[in-house]
DNA sequence: ACAATACGTCAGCTTTGTTGACACTCCAAG
DNA sequence: CTTGGAGTGTCAACAAAGCTGACGTATTGT
């Protein structure tokens, strides 16, 4: 093991210093995933339901298939959580125009207020984070993420942050 | 919303930028995962299971309460999974020196090896990400989790920091 | 003696993941 | 034009892991 901190500056690589990187890293998604979670419990929703609103309304108008690669979850687990958002007029399901085979799904008004309320306690607690640790820390902690994604994730990612913005 | 980009500063304050800092971290906590999971999948674990481990290892000795409070999970949830473990002779239950309602858990030799092999996984892709990234960005990924927790996630999250290294 | 604590367990439910089978649609080769 | 294969979406049944609430037992301490 080179990094038992033998040289000052790589002490950020020593197993302890990484060890808490990942508790940090589990304790810091708990928090995240916090405030949308209590908001879903009072309805019938968890947090599948909210990846699924939050990826259409990045993406409108995407199809089944296309969210599933998002996800990267079966088209069962997809779809059951889609059928009750659609049943309960949250998500708007249209066959396709050009394919027919395929449906295009949209936020209702409904669903973009639903979205509103759960993005909105998701960003007031990342914007608080963000200001807390300022501008630097903010870059960092985007290049240690990205850096942390798989190659996979990185280009589904990366894919929204081209198309959206 | 004042943060409209208005200063230039504060750019990184932006609904836009926070929704890119949710994807990252939805998109990484994944990557940040799925060693492991990889790992567990072969057995018949799952990620209860890793985190019930990994906590072991940290603190051992540590009672089911203790376990209980930091995990953040029922009883019955944690039951099931400690009790697997037990059973397969990667955790070793106690009973306390001084109070005898009490369980200290310790790993298992064998419950060593797998923790090592968990461990190893997730840190390989931690320290290569921090290596990316570099020790500012590190530092500033530590800042912004931290300020991402709430009250009681921190408190759990330092005071592991306390009684560890 | 009695209340409180720590742990384990039972029953039953929910969410969210899985696999496998099936129906509808499209397109291209025969 | 028909027909067969590939693509897209739906449904049924099951598993992992979380939850609540109740209860039993051993132990502690007042």
């Amino acid at each position: 093991m080179p990094e038992t901190s033998s040289s000052e500056s790589l002490l950020y690589l020593t197993d302890e210093q990484l060890r808490q990187g990942i508790e940090a890293m589990y304790f810091a998604y708990r928090g995240f995933t916090a405030d949308p979670d209590r908001i879903l419990a009072t309805m019938a929703y968890g947090r599948a339901h909210h990846r699924a609103i939050h990826f259409v309304k990045r993406a409108p108008g995407t199809t089944v298939t296309n969210l599933l690669e998002i996800l990267g979850v079966t088209k069962q687990s997809l779809n059951r959580v889609l059928r009750t958002l659609i049943e309960d007029g949250l998500i708007e399901s249209r066959v396709g125009p050009t394919d027919r085979r395929e449906r295009n799904l949209f936020l209702t008004e409904a669903g973009e207020a639903l979205e509103n309320r759960l993005s909105d306690a998701q960003r007031a607690r990342m914007r608080s984070a963000f200001r807390d640790a300022g501008p630097e820390a903010v870059a960092g902690f985007r290049r240690v993420l990205e850096a942390m994604m798989d190659g996979e994730m990185k280009r589904r990612y990366t894919g929204l942050r081209e198309s959206g913005s």
